[in-house]
DNA sequence: CTGAAAGCGCTAACAC
DNA sequence: GTGTTAGCGCTTTCAG
């Protein structure tokens, strides 16, 4: 069995209390400095790393984040958990992943499952599924720190970080109105979530301002998030299937994005389409087919709900202010 | 703050001690069945979840394992971590991921990290840059069950698993060769790790059987495994520039393949090249440029390797007999 | 300046 | 069957 040394220990080898070696390694004051040098000197030989476990019973804290995604194979989410690390740590926090697969069952377990581990706050971002968030606002009441990034719930009272989406889908439909087209489906995510519900308002207002009537039969949602490739085929094939066929699509997310381009390519239609969509794929620029992506600074984005979170943990007062930080996009046309 | 339920509460709450109510909970024998009843409907109705910290204290186990992987944001990597969280869940374990980004001092971090945390194993993939594994023996040695897959420690005696890299590389090489080429480069991982050194096998033995002498000026190394774009434009830009020009390049990783072809696109260079390489990528159907690929069954790698951890942590006896398990990989000709 | 002791939430002897 | 108690590793009064 696996045995790290313990202050106790320290104490019985140098001959001290644990109390005294306690101090040693953290108060700094009214402690003799040999004797701090002792057990620093003692504890950094052997390598002593207090117990988290009895540290966390004492302070009730755990210094540990729980992090709810979707998917971590996303290029989105892989970025914004780079983010997410790179604050925690330099913080001293760990990070827990945890992955949905766009299930709301899947969700209810894991956020289960990470309040029970006693994370000290949890960064959110909703599944796909997700309608009710009760299991989410029921922590949130009992207090435990939370901040939502991408994929908010509007219903519950704090932090919230997302790109701005509106205006992400209002771009990327305008490049297309402006490349001439004018009958520009939208695929998107399953119409809760507030990334969906965004993304449609931008698109839409783009199509009104340059007056043309949203067409409600271009609009398809997969509701599972395009965890199966069914779906967006059905999607996809539904709209091309239209007795007036797009011309353009705009498509509400990552996964949609490379998604909806393989049914194109397997079903070998829309050639003549141009493409926009939501993504942070590094290798577009290497597909044959040209995909105009809306990037959302995901780093960052992790970063600062990391941050905000932290300073909700941290914050001696209950907090009663929140922020809703809404982060430009770019379109990068291709 | 938050502050979960204790048992201490629902044992005043029904005016019983803490000691039966763990009973109870526990489903002991040798407990009323009336008081059981009471006691878990009682706890069911206030969501009790026992404090994990406190338990890891008793119990000396604190049911999750850490992870350490060079990327999420990584095909390969990311399907693993998916087959991972699949067996850890089902079991009850949570699973803690660190990045290393293939640096070596990170990773000696994370693994003290992890090992402070008191993970009850680890699961380890060895970052580019890491030539000495003695932050890994000592854990090991000091009894913490560890599991290597991917790029694994030769000099540590535990579980290994690995796709078959070496057979991998040959039937990539031979791909190449059967295709007409012969003047085939190899762009690789930094090449103490063990990836590196099983593909570079394959790549020669394929190259020997057909009459080829590798030549020393076609193997580049990318020592931080492609983590800077510079380092891969480099690597070919160097062996592109070569007198005798390369036709074909075997690329030994999927952050490289597709950083390859990044590099030749805008370079501009190597239109006639035919590439292979090691790649997890779902994308590759999209690309314009064809990469045939050699791809690894990583989310089977993940889950076998988290069985074998397990394995290893719930053992009651000290293991001595060690698995080096070896997955075939999957040609993929584009 | 240092030691003794209590207590964080839980389990497991040991009483009764 | 159920309660009492000690102790896991640590911090923190409280004494001295």
């Amino acid at each position: 069995m696996f045995e790290p040394p313990t202050l106790k220990d320290i104490a019985t080898a140098l001959g001290l209390s644990t109390s005294t070696v306690s101090r040693a390694l953290r108060d700094t004051y009214e402690i003799s400095s040999k004797t701090k040098k002792l057990v620093l000197e003692y504890a950094e030989k052997i390598n002593y790393q207090p117990n988290p476990s009895a540290l966390s019973l004492k302070v009730r804290r755990s210094k540990s984040i729980g992090v709810l995604v979707s998917e971590v194979a996303n290029y989105y989410f892989s970025q914004a958990i780079s983010g997410i690390e790179s604050i925690a740590y330099d913080r001293g926090y760990h990070v827990i992943i945890t992955q949905t697969h766009e299930s709301y069952d899947r969700e209810k377990i894991n956020i289960q499952h990470l309040a029970s581990r006693s994370v000290d706050g949890l960064l959110v971002s909703l599944s796909a599924e997700t309608a009710d968030t009760s299991h989410l606002r029921d922590l949130h009441d009992k207090g435990l720190p939370m901040v939502f990034f991408d994929r908010i719930a509007e219903d519950i009272n704090t932090h919230k970080i997302t790109a701005n989406n509106e205006q992400g889908a209002y771009d990327a439909t305008v490049h297309l109105i402006k490349s001439g087209k004018r009958k520009i489906a939208h695929l998107t995510n399953s119409g809760q979530l507030s990334i969906s519900i965004d993304r449609l308002k931008g698109y839409t207002r783009a199509l009104q301002e340059y007056g043309i009537t949203p067409n409600p039969n271009y609009i398809k949602h997969c509701n599972h998030g395009g965890m199966f490739y069914d779906e967006i085929e059905s999607a996809v094939a539904e709209v091309m299937n239209l007795k007036d066929t797009p011309d353009a699509i705009f498509v509400g997310s990552d996964r949609l994005s490379v998604g909806c381009l393989s049914v194109l390519k397997n079903l070998n239609i829309g050639q003549d389409l141009i493409i926009a969509g939501f993504s942070n794929a590094d290798v577009l620029d290497l597909f044959s087919y040209p995909l105009t992506s809306v990037r959302q600074p995901a780093f960052e984005i992790g970063q600062q709900a990391t941050e905000l979170l932290l300073q909700l943990i941290e914050s001696k007062h209950p907090v009663t202010e929140f922020e809703n930080r809404v982060i430009d996009t770019k379109l990068f046309v291709r």
